[in-house]
DNA sequence: CGGTACGCCTGAAGGC
DNA sequence: TGCCTTCAGGCGTACC
């Protein structure tokens, strides 16, 4: 099971499952979980299962998983008996299919048995994540329309909702509602690419920033999803801090490092809350 | 409307 | 070295 976090090559805080780590988990467990049959559910903590539907038989899935679908940083399981699954990973979660005998590492909240010996696994040490039992496809349809359009399918007039809003970009961006799927990292450097500063207010930008920031993430989205993998192997090999994945970054975790377009240092402070850093020169 | 703060939680990292 | 403090972050929510 791919793990961004109690693995000691990927330390917590510094990796967290954005959109294209997503993306990557749902490829794996989807194909893991085809044709499969679930046999049992085991949970060890019920104050991850959200909502008001904290029964065993409800996580059964009536047996098998139909569907896995993805939205932003959404991922949902879609059961033979119509119900649905929401998983969000949050900050430290992780979700895959493992040999039955592989040791339970520590923060397995729920593991449901496959046939094959195999076992799918919830696991999240800092529990920002959790799953959600919904009734039918209906409400998740509804759950997600509440959501912005994928950050790896950005329609052409996404950013209509906000152009005459006075928020902060990064905020705006930050917002599931404008953009599912965006995080600190890819809002950072998606600014940082297309040199707009994340305080700028959305209404201070015109059509051909807003055409070049979702090109942007769209960009980066799909590089991260393609190299990922083997990004996330390669770092782990190499167990340290300078992995492919660091060195890809432009701002990211890079305060007071020189930029790299102009070799100023990277400034960094708050905006909308989070950590954020930015080239004062490149960047307005 | 938007901003600010807080709570949730663990473990890495820094200070002494 | 070991203990203690600080910080990080997605996301919901309360409050100004």
């Amino acid at each position: 099971m791919r793990n961004y976090t109690s693995d000691a090559a990927f330390p917590a805080g510094f990796r967290v499952p954005e959109l294209p780590e997503v993306e990557a988990v749902a490829r794996e467990v989807r194909a893991a979980l085809r044709r499969s049959t679930i046999v049992d559910v085991r949970v060890h903590r019920w104050s991850v299962v959200t909502g008001a539907s904290r029964q065993v038989d409800r996580l059964l899935l009536g047996a098998r998983v139909l569907d896995l679908v993805r939205h932003g940083k959404q991922l949902a399981l879609v059961g033979a008996d119509g119900s649905v699954l929401v998983v969000q990973l949050g900050m430290s979660g992780s979700f895959g299919v493992v040999p039955a005998s592989a040791p339970l590492e520590p923060h397995t909240h729920i593991a449901w048995t496959l046939d094959r010996s195999r076992e799918l696994r919830f696991v999240d040490p800092r529990r920002f994540g959790g799953v959600t039992w919904l009734r039918d496809r209906t409400a998740l349809t509804t759950r997600w329309s509440r959501l912005g359009p994928d950050a790896l399918a950005l329609p052409s007039g996404w950013f209509t909702p906000i152009t005459t809003s006075r928020r902060a970009i990064k905020a705006a961006l930050l917002d599931q509602r404008t953009v599912a799927g965006v995080g600190n990292i890819y809002a950072d450097e998606a600014l940082s690419l297309v040199n707009i500063a994340p305080q700028r207010p959305c209404s201070r930008l015109n059509e051909h920033h807003f055409g070049a920031l979702g090109r942007a993430l769209g960009t980066i989205m799909r590089s991260a999803l393609a190299s990922g993998g083997s990004t996330i192997r390669t770092y782990r090999r190499m167990g340290g801090g300078a992995g492919a994945f660091q060195a890809s970054l432009r701002v990211y975790g890079r305060a007071g490092q020189p930029c790299v377009t102009c070799s100023r240092p990277l400034e960094s402070g708050l905006v909308a809350g989070r950590t954020t850093v930015w080239c004062t020169a490149c960047q307005s």
